[in-house]
DNA sequence: TCAGTTTTCCTGTAGACAGCATGTC
DNA sequence: CTACAGGAAAACTGA
């Protein structure tokens, strides 16, 4: 069929034809004749880069023609932006909705298009987004994910949310191939779209001392280096490609990365200003390996990386300039990066408890999909590396020739389950035990199994606990969620996570940040870093001059769930002491992107628990606010007053701080020239703008900030935090170049090996 | 005696959504 | 209390 004969807008239409898109794929044919353009609910599960965007988008622009809006549902964050960015420009307004960024309210329901996390829409939905209603289209995208344990549950309940609230509404749900798209077409109530077509020949081979056995042909490969991944490489880089290799860690990811860089010793001016630009940025011993592997021409790719280093490592990939990423799985689910040749490496990855498991089917075509960019090579190979002779056979039957998984709800989780039965009360979904039993029958869960019985078993157990922690009130039937559980619903918590904090916050005595952070660090909703065997000494010691201040108690085997929140607290505790990043990144073998991480995910548990205490234990408010901001910005206390102002951060306030401008105040009597000499003349003078917008008013009152200032101008100092590291630590930002931590921390590793048991 | 190679032992193990209110160096 | 790969250290080899 003719793109341009299609009864779609003609803006839409000319953009489409002006990126040389003629004519559609065959699968994208079949969901027109299904009609795709008419209201039909689809389910399309085909493989990698088969087109289903171009789906997505012909349904979400036929539905705005006809006046409605539509709402494209993401699993991540960075692929929301991806689709923002291809949607544009098509004679529609595109919203993006996402955790950390999300336009106002109001706005976001004037847009055609809104594309958003399933968590983001669920928390629109608890908020009672308004123009949700108005939306005649959905698309979710990798529906399959519903299977994904963790996250799993939440889009099967939005989806669910979302039909139940607006019946009418045309479904187009995007799945890579699965075992049971039957089942899952059932409960959608679509019709089945299925096809093993792909507009670039994927080739699949297993490859074993430098052979690669494809199912019609084998090939030997040229085996110039020791290592047949770095053989495979090259191979491919002579015929004028490029590879990605996935491995199942990030040490593997590096260390693959040096080695294809010593034998790829690529040159390129290119290539030399991407690396000048990780180096000039490397803070970390990490940082700085990537630029050297960068400048020859390879990278690695890993969650320990901050959002620049990733950038620069896909946008040089991308120009071609890069011929390997060795990575962790982020870029298997991530954005769409395509190369000649995908490398699957490690099919073997660590399960906690478990030892090493086989990768999922599903995950292995996710990573072979990859392989061949549209309209740039000629073919796409995906290759799994053998470790041994009869290997060979087992990964060609376990993974080339395997039927897909099938998808299976997770729904039948209580814990989890327990946040979304409060959200139906809280949203008022469902006001009785009746009407939740009739909502949760229309989950995929129960389409799946179809006796009540279990389903009913959890709901109560569910309900038992909402009623005892006095989140839901039940009056003879009637359910209704209290204050508390409507909070708890609105800021997205765990109740779990909800209890354990009210809990703490209504006991008596002092809670200090340390004890905070750490009961944060426990809770369902905070992920926690891996305990390495060499921090268990610094770890024990912690604990121990800590102890009395722990509020949570825990049994020998929660010991390394403890642990773990140990260790995070710690690193928080460091960040907000101002500890450089480079010292924090070798002090807990993390890298930036995981400090990053950490900071975000406990500054939304703080400002959930500023918002809890305000509730139950006003007297912990203010307390719970300060260590709210000092983790948003990564300063010690007397800096608060200062980053209120704009153009202010960490850095600068301190620099301020060190030269004796203490506050907003003496920021706007002090000389001018000398601001200039601290932070340079340019920054001088719009921080010094700011400062004065403030005073006038403008800026919102803040009585926390001026408390502080009231306190920093008497000149007292008023340290509460751990002793003896403070002002070393201060110093990692206040000068440039400081050699290293005071004897304290030395002290902490140095505990040694008497700590073990 | 030393450089190069093989064996043994020990260690470490992926990722990332949500609130809120606006802007780092 | 799972299991494997990679790296470092130790042991070994050959001149």
């Amino acid at each position: 069929m003719h793109f341009s004969d299609l009864p779609l807008p003609e803006a839409f239409k000319q953009n489409i034809k002006d990126k040389g898109i003629e004519f559609l794929y065959p699968p994208q044919n079949e969901c027109i004749e299904k009609g795709l353009l008419e209201g039909a609910d689809l389910l399309v599960a085909i493989p990698t880069a088969s087109g289903k965007t171009l789906i997505a988008e012909m349904a979400m622009h036929a539905a705005i023609a006809r006046g409605g809006m539509s709402l494209y549902i993401v699993p991540l964050k960075a692929l929301a932006t991806e689709k923002a960015h291809e949607f544009a420009n098509k004679g529609c307004a595109i919203g993006v909705a996402t955790g950390d960024y999300d336009q106002k309210e109001a706005r976001l329901g004037a847009n055609d298009i809104v594309i958003a996390t399933s968590e983001k829409v669920d928390s629109l939905l608890r908020n009672g987004a308004p123009w949700l209603s108005r939306v005649s289209c959905l698309v979710v995208d990798e529906v399959h994910l519903i299977d994904d344990e963790s996250r799993g549950p939440t889009l099967e309940m939005v989806i669910t949310k979302l039909r139940h609230a607006t019946p009418n509404m045309q479904v187009i749900a995007l799945s890579a191939t699965i075992g049971n798209p039957k089942e899952l077409a059932g409960w959608l109530g679509a019709d089945l779209i299925t096809s093993d077509w792909r507009p670039v020949d994927l080739r699949e081979g297993i490859c074993y001392r430098n052979m690669i056995y494809f199912n019609d042909e084998e090939r030997e490969i040229p085996s110039p280096a020791k290592t047949e991944d770095i053989n495979l490489l090259l191979d491919c880089v002579a015929d004028g490609g490029q590879c990605l290799v996935f491995v199942s860690s990030r040490r593997n990811a590096e260390g693959y990365a040096k080695r294809a860089a010593s034998a790829l010793k690529s040159e390129h001016a290119v290539l030399d200003s991407i690396a000048e630009k990780l180096e000039a940025a490397a803070e970390t011993d990490m940082g700085r390996t990537l630029a050297a592997c960068v400048r020859n021409g390879a990278a690695f790719h890993h969650a320990g990386m901050n959002r620049m280093q990733r950038t620069l490592v896909e946008e040089g990939f991308r120009s071609g300039f890069i011929k390997s990423i060795s990575s962790t799985p982020t870029l298997a689910a991530g954005l769409n990066l395509p190369a000649r040749r995908v490398i699957i490496r490690d099919y073997l990855r660590y399960v906690g408890g478990e030892g090493m498991r086989p990768i999922p089917v599903r995950e292995y075509r996710q990573m072979a999909g990859r392989a061949g960019r549209p309209h740039l090579d000629p073919y796409g190979e995906a290759i799994l590396i053998a470790k041994s002779e009869y290997a060979v056979n087992d990964l060609y039957e376990e993974y080339v020739e395997a039927p897909d998984e099938e998808v299976r709800s997770g729904c039948g989780e209580q814990g989890i389950l327990t946040a979304h039965i409060l959200s139906l009360v809280a949203t008022g979904f469902a006001r009785s035990r009746d009407e939740l039993m009739e909502f949760l029958e229309k989950t995929f869960y129960a389409h799946q199994h179809t006796g009540k019985r279990a389903l009913s078993r959890t709901l109560n157990d569910a309900l038992s606990f909402l009623t005892g922690a006095e989140m839901v009130t039940d009056l003879s039937g009637m359910l209704h969620a209290t204050e508390y559980g409507e909070l708890t619903s609105r800021l997205y918590i765990d109740p779990r996570s909800a209890e354990m904090i009210t809990a703490a916050l209504r006991e008596d005595g002092e809670l200090t940040d340390l004890a905070l952070l750490q009961l944060l660090c426990m809770t369902p909703d905070m992920f926690t870093l891996y305990v390495k065997k060499n921090d268990l000494a610094m770890l024990e010691k912690f604990f121990y001059d800590h102890e009395e201040e722990f509020r949570t108690e825990f049994s020998y085997d929660e010991m390394e769930e403890f642990f773990r929140s140990l260790k995070t607290a710690m690193l928080l505790s460091d960040w907000m002491d101002e500890t450089g990043d480079d010292t924090i990144c070798t002090r807990y073998g993390v890298g930036p992107g995981d400090i990053h991480n950490a900071v975000e995910g406990i500054g939304w548990l703080l400002h959930a628990s500023g918002r809890l205490a305000r509730l139950f234990s006003p007297e912990h408010r203010n307390g719970v606010e300060e260590t709210t901001l000092r983790i948003r910005h990564g300063i010690r206390h007397e800096l608060i007053p200062l980053v209120r102002i704009k153009g202010i951060g960490r850095v600068r306030a301190r620099r301020l701080f060190t030269n004796n401008i203490t506050s907003p105040e003496a920021l706007l009597t002090a000389d001018p020239a000398f601001v200039g000499s601290i932070v340079g003349g340019k920054t001088a003078e719009s921080i010094i703008r700011a400062a004065k917008t403030m005073k006038r008013g403008r800026g919102r009152r803040d009585p926390l900030a001026e408390r502080m200032a009231a306190r920093n101008g008497e000149n007292e100092p008023t340290e509460k935090g751990q002793s003896g590291q403070n002002t070393g630590a201060a110093e990692d930002i206040a000068t440039v170049g400081t050699e290293e931590g005071p004897g304290a921390q030395r002290s902490l590793f140095s505990f040694g090996g008497e700590a073990d048991e």
